[in-house]
DNA sequence: CAACCAAAAAATGTTGACATTTTTGGTCTT
DNA sequence: AAGACCAAAAATGTCAACATTTTTTGGTTG
């Protein structure tokens, strides 16, 4: 199985922590694909384990809403209907923003060091390849910088452990909807910015509109699918 | 066991479901204190199951945020420590002011009519008795049709699901620092008044206000007990 | 030919036993 | 007496079989 999504997580150690990176994994790729049902009797001949830890594996999974379970009926993956995507996307917002004021008066000099980093990484790729998109990845290592830097943890779970899985997911399997726009470096450095002003409101505001341009520009692009096309 | 602290979620018809509602009730009473383990053997014994269903109802109360797991340790019920408290209102504070926000452009009128016939219920209660404090159930059905009225999916299950089981064992544990003051009834009224006015920026602002209203209540006792007492 | 029912098949829920790891308690050494 | 070490006990992780429910299938009937 394709597992090159994101390998950094604690779950190691059991057979129910692997399979759940396992199966995480296959689904933010689409390798299962959305809506459909996760069979425990065939995944678990598949994966050469027994029904137990592949049970434990979905609770995780359906923690982390990538899955959705109903008794007696079964797991299936998660329909990222444009109604539910542009929901994840408000989530983020409120969350997302209050994270970017805590981190401008709770970032360490040294984890701001690591946002210059990481923006200089960027605009050095973007520079040396003349490309309009910034890698996802490295998108997400500087929102996950930032949000770890707001010294929340109950915040910091909410968006990396059940938001941005979802958020990876629809990414993955609508690579053309991507959120690296030409001005995301821009916004980037503008939150940088605020941060290292201390100032919190500005902080706010600045990611706000950074997220809020993302969700709009998936609302076009679902639109444009609905009557154009 | 003690279960009155909230009888209506959609998780029954299997044990593992059943056992799920009885072990977040206890644990929301306190009835398993604050940092103590849940043994498998103990518990099912107890509970005249078998550890598998347990194991399942573990994993859901984990997502819960009551629960925190250690592979190969166990399950320790959560400590609600002063900064975690504060975190989770921070966290509340975020999502409703959003929900709120959405509330006013998405209620319906008769939810409207719902949250009209809950704070007249508060008013007379208060009047009858000359009691200075909302019942928390009447304060949290309040918050719950609020909340639902936001028509957001992911903000409801995160307060919902996530967030208020927490809260509610947080004020049930500690009674006296109770959400429902005088004033409470009055800023309810407020926010009624910005959803019908439909006027997100004037429900956003009146329901943060209301939060960080209570947040800075709890810090505040959290400050009293540290120096006085 | 479609609707319906019943038996069979398959899937999920549950259990008790086994495997492996962690914790406990006591002994021995320094 | 304090600490290291080892064996026993207990706990968590895993498995395979059993129980119950749901789905499928195939045949009958209107």
């Amino acid at each position: 199985m394709n597992s090159n999504v994101e390998t950094t997580s604690g779950l190691s150690g059991t057979i129910s922590g692997e399979i759940t990176e396992t199966l995480r994994d296959a689904i933010i790729t689409g390798e299962f694909p959305q809506g459909s049902k996760l069979s425990e009797t065939k995944l678990a001949k598949d994966l050469d384990i027994s029904r137990g830890p592949l049970r434990e594996a979905i609770r995780k999974l359906e923690g982390m809403n990538l899955i959705q379970h109903i008794p007696q009926q079964g797991a299936r993956v998660v329909t990222l209907s444009p109604k539910f995507v542009l929901e994840i996307y408000e989530t983020r917002e409120a969350l997302e923003t209050k994270a970017a004021s805590l981190a401008a008066l709770n970032m360490s000099s040294g984890e701001i060091d690591q946002l210059h980093r990481v923006i200089d990484a960027q605009s050095k790729f973007m520079h040396d390849n003349s490309n309009a998109h910034i890698p996802a990845e490295s998108d997400y290592v500087f929102h996950e910088i930032l949000i770890r830097g707001a010294k929340n943890n109950v915040i910091k779970n909410a968006l990396l452990h059940r938001l941005y899985p979802l958020i990876k997911m629809f990414r993955y399997q609508n690579s053309k909807a991507s959120n690296s726009t030409s001005n995301s470096l821009l916004e980037h450095r503008q939150i940088i910015y605020a941060i290292e002003q201390r100032d919190p409101e500005l902080a706010a505001v600045t990611i706000k509109r950074h997220i809020v341009r993302a969700r709009n520009r998936i609302e076009r692009r679902f639109n444009e699918n609905i009557d154009g096309d």
